[in-house]
RNA sequence: GCGAAAGUGGCGGAACUGGUAGACGCGCUGGCCUUAGAAGCCAGUGGGGUAACCCGUGAGGGUUCGAGUCCCUCCUUUCGCACCA
C-alpha cells in the first residue's frame, strides 16, 4: 500500500478489478439478489459531445442509487443511452459540411470516453441509440399498430410553425410563444400531419397523476395535472340559417349559469365561420392576416388588449331565441374546445374587457353582493361559483350555480343543442416534423391510394445516413433512392413520406428497450422482468414533454398487449443544476469580457468576507457576475476532464455530491471540492497509519469497552443511522458530512494502545458508508485493510446497521432549560427514574440559579433528550 | 395575474417526526513545522460584551412549557402556467 493517496493509480485499479468481474452486467433473476430487482435509470443525454461537471453530478446521483441499492441486497440495473436524433445534429451539419450520422456518433464514441474515468455502474451490453435503425424501426411498428386503432391518424390543421428550425411544433413544445429550441416566435400554419391521440388517455393520464405516483415530487404532478387541464361543463350551439341551410355555432363554457347573460358570441380569426365571411369583408380579412403574424410573446397576449372585428352576422340564442352577433375575438383560441366562446361580459373578466372596448351591451344575471359588481370596475365575482344565484335568468332565477348548470344542460338537451362536457387542454399530439434527422414516418403517399402504411415486412424504413442538410429544407425532399418507391397497394410507383416523427417519440420508450437490448419484438418478457422503473432520474424541464408522452406511450403500449403496466416511472426525482461563479470586466466597446476561473483571484478580508476578485494577469479587479448555469458564453463551465487528472474521480463524485442537496441547483466551488479531496487524502493516510491494527484486530465486544471508546462507538453508530437514512431519501450531502464525522470520531481514538478493534468496525462502517459515493478508494482501501475475507468484495458486501449495543448508552446528558431557555447540563443513569432526573437537574447549581426562589409551575421532561423547567 | 417552493453565519449548507440552531466543509485568524513557499498538523471562528450574560433562522403577529420547524399577514427570490372560455 502506497504511503500518498494516488487517485489515478487507485482508480485504475479499482476500474480493471470491475471490468475483470464484468461488474455491472446486469441479468433477469439473478440468483445473487434475493431481494428482487431495482431498475434505476437516468433520462438518456443528447450526444452533443460536451459533458461537464453538471452531468457528472447527475450520473453520479444515478451511480449512488446503484451501489446503495446493490449493497443493499438488490438486482441493480442501470443502462445508458443517447437520444441521437434531433435538431443540433443537422444544425452541425450545416454548420462544418458533414453528415448528421457521422457527426453523432463520434459525439457519442467522445462522450463515453468521457464518462469512463469515472467509473459509474452503467451495463453498456444494453446501450440504445435512437438513430439506429433497430430501435427506430419499432417507433414505425408501433407507430402501424396506432394507425390501426385510430390512435394515429393524419389531419390539417393550424400548427405552431418555427420559422427559423423550418418545423412545426408540438403545443407541449413552445414556450411563451416562442420554438422552445430555437426561440423564434412562432408562427400559425396549417399543415398535414400525423397526430396521436393522447386526449383519449387524459382521463387516464390525469387521475393517476393526481391519485396514484406517490413517488413523483408533487411539483411534477401539479404541473402535468395542470397541463391536461380538465374542466367540466357544457357544449351547446347557436343555430343560424346560411345560404339557405340550417347550421350551428358550437360553444364550450363552465358557467352555463350565465347563459342568459350572453350578449354576443365570440369566435376565433381561424375559426371556418370566420375564415367564410372574411370572403365578401376585407376589414375581416386583414383582422386575420393580423391575428396570424401577430401575438408575439403569450406573455403579452393575457394583458393584451381585446381586439376584434363585428361580422354584422347573428346567430340565435338557443333558450331565448334571440339574436346574437357574432364577433372575431382575437383572445378566443381556435386549439381550444370549438375556437368559439359564449359572450357573458357582466361574469367574465376577458368578455368584460371585450364588451366595454367595442361597446357591447353588459348584462347581470347572477346576484352578488353589493359594490362587487359594477360596469366601471370589474370584481372577479367570476372565480366564486358556490354561493352564487341566478337573477334577470327567467326560469333560472333563484336556482345556485350547480342547480342553474344542470337546468340549463338539461333544456339544452331537450332541444338537441347541447350536453354536458368534459373539455381538455391536453391537445393530440402532432408528431410530423419537416426535418430529415429523425425516424422517418412510414408512409407511402400514392395517386391513387392516398397515404397507405408500408407493410410490417418493409420496416424499418431507412433513413438514409449519407445527407449533409444545406439549410435549404429537408434533404429527403430532394433523395431519389429515399423518394421513389412503390404503393404497397397497387404497385405503382409513389412517393415516401419525408415527414420524420419528433424525437420526444424516441424518448418515450427507450427505457424499455434498455430491458432486452437484442430483442427481435418491440419489447418481450425481460421488460416485464425490469419494467416498471423502480427509480427515475432527470431534469425538472422534462415534467410535461416527455414524461407526459412516455406515461401515454406505456399506456398504448399495454393496450396493445405489449406490456401489463400502467405507469412506466415508480418514483421520479428530479435533480438540480450545477452552477458556477462567473466574472467579467466591461470592456471599452461596452462589451463583457467573461473569465475563466483559472484567471481570477478571489481576495478576502479577516473575517472571511470577499472583498474582491482580481484577474491573475494584471492584478486589476474584475466584477463577480454572481453564480450562473455553466455556460460557454461566460466561461464559467467546469470540465471534468483536467479537474479528475488532478484531484481523481472519486473528489469529483464526492464534491458533487456534497455541494448541496441533490433535488436542488448547487454552485461549484473550486475551494470546497478540494476541501473534499483533503478528506480522502486524510482517510487515505489513517488507514495507511492503522493498517497494520487493523488488520489483525480481534472481534469486537462492546461489554470491553472502557467509556471513552463506547462514547465514540456510539457516535459512528448514530451517524450510520443518519447516514442510511439520508441514503433512502437521496440526500447524499449529508451522507458525505457524516462519513466526514465517522473519520474525525476515529481520528480521536487512534492513539489509545487497545482501540484495535474499535477501528477495525469503525473503519468497516466508514469505507461501507462512503462507497457508493467515492468507489475506487473505498474498494481499495477495503482491500488493503483485509476486509475482503470477513464481508466479501465491496460490491455486495452488506450494508452496515447500527448495532444496539452501540445505541444503548449506560448514562445520558440531558439538557436543562429554564422556561425554554438552555440553562444547564445534566449527566444522569439511563436507568434513572423521572422523578431522579427532575431532581438532579433542579440541584444543578446553574440551574438553580435561574429558578431563583420562583415557584416552579411545571417540569417537562423529553425523555433522553432535555427537562424543561417552567417557573 | 394565477399556482408552487424557498428565505438560517463571510460562503455551500445541517437540524428526520416542534425539543441543545449553525452539524460537515469552505473561507478567515493565530500557532507549530519549514531557509522560504506549497502541503500538513493544532487551536479559534454567528453578533454584541472584560465578564456574568444578552441578541440571533426575511419582517410582524399567534399557538405552545418550548417554534428555523405549526398557523395568520406582509416582504423578497426562484420556478411553473399564462386569454383554456
Amino acid at each position: 500500500m502506497d504511503e500518498i493517496y494516488d487517485p489515478a493509480a487507485v482508480e485504475a485499479t479499482a476500474q480493471a478489478h470491475w471490468r475483470a468481474l464484468n461488474a455491472y452486467r446486469a441479468r433477469e433473476n439473478d440468483p445473487r439478489f434475493p431481494k428482487g430487482k431495482y431498475y434505476v435509470c437516468s433520462m438518456l443525454p443528447y450526444p452533443s459531445g460536451k459533458l461537464h461537471m453538471g452531468h457528472m453530478r447527475n450520473y453520479t446521483l444515478n451511480d449512488v442509487v446503484y451501489r446503495f441499492m446493490r449493497s443493499s441486497g438488490y438486482n441493480v440495473m442501470t443502462p445508458m443511452g443517447w437520444d441521437a436524433f434531433g435538431l443540433p445534429a443537422e444544425n452541425a451539419a450545416i454548420d462544418k459540411r458533414v453528415a448528421p450520422a457521422a457527426w453523432t456518433r463520434a459525439n457519442i464514441a467522445d462522450m463515453k470516453a468521457q464518462f469512463a474515468p469515472m467509473g459509474f455502474a452503467f451495463d453498456w451490453s444494453r446501450e440504445v441509440s435512437t438513430c439506429d435503425p433497430e430501435y427506430y424501426r419499432w417507433n414505425q411498428w408501433l407507430f402501424l399498430r396506432m394507425l390501426e386503432q385510430g390512435i394515429a391518424y393524419r389531419k390539417t390543421q393550424v400548427v405552431n410553425w418555427d420559422p427559423v428550425d423550418n418545423t412545426v411544433l408540438a403545443n407541449e413544445q413552445v414556450v411563451e410563444g416562442k420554438g422552445w429550441r430555437s426561440g423564434a416566435p412562432v408562427e400559425k400554419r396549417e399543415i398535414p400531419g400525423y397526430y396521436l391521440a393522447i386526449t383519449r388517455y387524459a382521463d387516464e393520464l390525469l387521475d393517476q397523476v393526481k391519485n396514484g405516483l406517490q413517488g413523483w415530487p408533487e411539483q411534477v404532478r401539479t404541473m402535468q395535472e395542470n397541463w391536461i387541464g380538465r374542466s367540466e361543463g357544457v357544449r351547446f350551439a347557436f343555430p343560424y340559417e346560411r345560404n339557405g341551410d340550417q347550421r350551428r355555432l358550437w360553444v364550450f363554457t363552465t358557467r352555463a349559469d350565465t347563459i342568459m347573460g350572453v350578449t354576443f358570441v365570440a369566435i376565433a380569426a381561424e375559426h371556418p365561420l370566420t375564415l367564410e365571411l372574411a370572403e365578401h369583408d376585407s376589414k375581416l380579412k386583414d383582422f386575420i392576416e393580423e391575428c396570424r403574424v401577430g401575438g408575439v410573446a403569450a406573455a403579452d397576449l393575457a394583458t393584451a388588449e381585446k381586439k376584434g372585428v363585428g361580422t354584422g352576422f347573428y346567430v340565435t340564442h338557443p333558450l331565448t331565441r334571440q339574436s346574437v352577433e357574432v364577433w372575431v375575438g382575437n383572445y378566443v383560441l381556435m386549439s381550444y374546445g370549438d375556437g368559439a366562446v359564449m359572450g357573458v361580459p357582466g361574469h367574465d373578466e376577458r368578455d368584460f374587457a371585450f364588451a366595454k372596448r367595442h361597446g357591447l351591451p353588459i348584462k347581470q344575471v347572477i346576484a352578488v353582493a353589493e359594490n362587487e359588481f359594477s360596469t366601471n370596475e370589474w370584481r372577479a365575482w367570476y372565480a366564486s361559483t358556490d354561493q352564487s344565484r341566478c337573477i334577470n335568468s327567467g326560469a333560472y332565477d333563484g336556482l345556485s350555480y350547480s342547480q342553474a348548470v344542470d337546468a340549463v344542460a338539461r333544456d339544452l338537451a331537450t332541444l338537441g343543442l347541447g350536453e354536458k362536457k368534459v373539455q381538455y387542454r391536453l391537445r393530440d399530439w402532432g408528431i410530423s416534423r419537416q426535418r430529415y434527422w429523425g425516424t422517418p414516418i412510414p408512409i407511402i403517399h400514392c395517386e391513387s391510394c392516398g397515404a397507405v402504411p408500408v407493410p410490417e415486412a418493409d420496416l424499418p424504413v431507412l433513413l438514409p445516413e449519407d445527407l449533409v442538410p444545406d439549410g435549404s429544407g429537408n434533404p429527403l425532399n430532394k433523395d431519389e433512392r429515399f423518394l421513389a418507391c412503390n404503393c404497397p397497394k397497387c404497385g405503382k410507383s409513389a412517393r415516401r413520406e419525408t415527414d420524420t416523427m419528433d424525437t420526444f417519440v424516441d424518448s418515450s420508450w427507450y427505457f424499455m428497450r434498455y430491458c432486452c437490448p437484442g430483442a427481435t419484438t418491440m419489447v418481450d418478457e425481460r421488460a416485464a422482468y425490469w419494467m416498471p422503473m423502480d427509480q427515475y432520474i432527470g431534469g425538472i424541464e422534462h415534467a410535461v414533454l416527455h414524461l407526459l408522452y412516455a406515461r401515454f406511450w406505456t399506456k398504448v403500449m399495454r393496450d396493445l398487449g405489449l406490456l401489463k403496466i400502467d405507469e412506466p416511472f415508480q418514483k421520479l426525482f428530479t435533480q438540480g443544476m450545477l452552477l458556477a461563479h462567473c466574472y467579467y470586466r466591461e470592456e471599452a466597446n461596452g462589451r463583457k469580457r467573461w473569465f475563466y476561473p483559472s484567471e481570477i483571484e478571489q481576495e478576502f478580508d479577516e473575517r472571511g468576507t470577499p472583498i474582491r476578485a482580481v484577474a491573475v494577469e494584471d492584478g486589476q479587479p474584475v466584477i463577480y457576475g454572481g453564480i450562473e448555469k455553466m455556460s460557454k458564453s461566460k466561461n464559467n463551465v467546469v470540465v471534468p476532464g483536467t479537474f479528475i487528472d488532478r484531484f481523481g474521480a472519486d473528489t469529483a463524485r464526492a464534491f458533487v455530491m456534497f455541494a448541496g442537496p441533490p433535488d436542488q441547483s448547487a454552485p461549484w466551488s473550486d475551494a470546497s471540492a478540494e476541501g473534499v479531496h483533503r478528506f480522502l487524502k486524510r482517510l487515505w493516510s489513517f488507514c495507511y497509519e492503522q493498517r497494520e491494527r487493523i488488520a489483525a484486530a480481534a472481534q469486537l465486544d462492546h461489554g470491553k469497552l472502557d467509556g471513552a471508546q463506547k462514547k465514540v462507538r456510539h457516535e459512528l453508530h448514530v451517524t450510520l443511522g443518519q447516514a442510511l437514512h439520508d441514503y433512502q431519501r437521496l440526500q447524499y450531502n449529508t451522507v458525505v458530512s457524516a462519513t466526514m464525522k465517522m473519520l474525525n470520531a476515529l481520528d480521536g481514538v487512534k492513539s489509545l494502545p487497545d482501540a484495535d478493534a474499535l477501528l477495525r468496525e469503525g473503519g468497516s462502517i466508514l469505507l461501507r458508508t462512503l462507497y457508493p459515493i467515492a468507489p475506487h478508494v473505498a474498494h481499495t482501501l477495503w482491500v488493503e485493510l483485509g476486509y475482503v475475507r470477513q464481508y466479501g468484495d465491496l460490491l455486495d458486501a452488506p450494508l452496515p446497521h447500527p448495532a444496539d449495543d452501540a445505541l444503548r448508552q449506560d448514562e445520558l446528558e440531558l439538557v436543562v432549560q429554564v422556561n425554554g431557555k438552555l440553562r444547564g447540563r445534566v449527566t444522569v443513569q439511563a436507568a434513572a427514574s423521572e422523578e431522579t432526573i427532575k431532581e438532579t437537574a433542579l440541584g444543578d447549581p446553574h440551574v438553580r440559579q435561574f429558578v431563583g426562589d420562583k415557584p416552579v409551575r411545571k417540569i417537562v421532561y423529553v425523555k433522553g433528550k432535555l427537562i424543561n423547567i417552567v417557573v
